[in-house]
DNA sequence: ACAATCCATTGATTTGAATCAATAAATAAC
DNA sequence: GTTATTTATTGATTCAAATCAATGGATTGT
């Protein structure tokens, strides 16, 4: 019962210094907690994304479609934050899907319980800026490395920073946050393999 | 004198509800005005980049080089912001040139007298968050533009949405921010005028 | 007004990745 | 455990855009 909010609570906490136990009891009323299965959609494309959540356990993807083909702009993992959050800012339809690749509980904050913290609880704007704040420069930083890296580099990356997404996601679904259809991932992998090869047996260098 | 913080005022009034000449003064002792002349640039990769600006006057662009390759992220005009925004909130180097494409006049908020204002000035949490927001729902659409869009399609655009850019900056780079060469964009352009003068003569429809 | 440089256009060629196609491997369903 | 379905690999072909190259036009500086 309170065990699902304790992560979420941990998460609260340390973004918000002043934050206390008072404070947190107001915020929580308004936290709802919600369940999906794999499989599911949480969100398409036409509506308007109306929460903020944080993921106690799960994941989740979201992807444009344009013509038929599935361009994966983010996974959402357990103990982070997942929106589209370009939709719940601008209260305009999503251009994203977002489906459900594990089965997933989420804590959401919805858009008029953030408007009523922001109004109400004390020090709840600067939370609103450092959660903005944050978010603008991880999606600075996925745009950084679609522009300046090829999608190889892009996959050694995911393969160093996120080792575990690679195991938990279907290949093609990687290759189209890389960028690249599934066949040229493929080859990529096979490139990256037949060098490390050539390294252990040691055929051109010295 | 006073005039040179006439659109900055303006502008931050828009954002700030509460704001009263009291805060403002407060706010504005702590404002730099900062010129530049065509052909200098204002910031480096690896330079951290140290303030918010309201552009007075003037255009600016910044950058990526790779591979000796100009990718433009972005062009930032009169009456609008300017700030390598990833740079300044992690307070870590940036990896983009800014380069003056016309004598500019900007009116910097720098990070020391903006983290002051937090703590100091009721409500200007608020606008920190409102900015934040705001930059996020846009940098979120030009990823958007650049992952669902061809580049013609993100050319036309700009020609309807930002003709005077068209106008006053030159063609390699518009080419640079819509992700083509040079050549590319030239061939764009004349399928373009070729579509419409076929239009105009008739030669296919009806 | 002139030269010099920069920029835009156009054509020919190359290239890297997408597409098409077939097979093999892995996973899910029964 | 077997079949069916989905996913991954590999090869052949196609295609769109980059590169290379040359010319013409525009802008800048003196």
């Amino acid at each position: 019962m309170g065990d699902k909010f304790e992560k979420v609570k941990t998460f609260y906490f340390s973004l918000w210094p002043s934050l206390n136990e008072d404070n947190w009891s107001e915020f929580e009323k308004r936290l709802i907690v919600k369940k999906y299965e794999k499989g599911n959609y949480i969100l398409r494309p036409g509506e308007v994304c109306n929460c903020i959540s944080f993921i106690n356990y799960g994941l989740v993807r979201s992807y444009y479609l344009v013509d038929g083909r599935e361009i994966t702009t983010n996974f959402f993992v357990e103990d982070s934050v997942f929106s589209n959050y370009q939709s719940f800012l601008s209260r305009t339809p999503s251009l994203l899907y977002t489906d459900v690749l594990e089965d997933t509980e989420m804590i959401d904050v919805d858009y008029d319980s953030l408007q009523y913290a922001y109004e109400n609880i004390p020090d709840s704007e600067r939370v609103g800026r450092l959660v903005a704040e944050q978010l603008y420069i991880l999606l600075s930083a996925r745009n950084a490395s679609l522009l300046m890296e090829s999608p190889e580099q892009r996959y050694i990356k995911v393969l160093q920073e996120k080792p575990d997404l690679i195991r938990r996601v279907p290949q093609y679904m990687v290759a189209s946050y890389l960028g690249v259809t599934p066949e040229a991932l493929s080859r990529i992998r096979s490139r990256i393999s037949k060098r490390n090869a050539e390294l252990l047996t040691d055929t051109s260098s010295r």
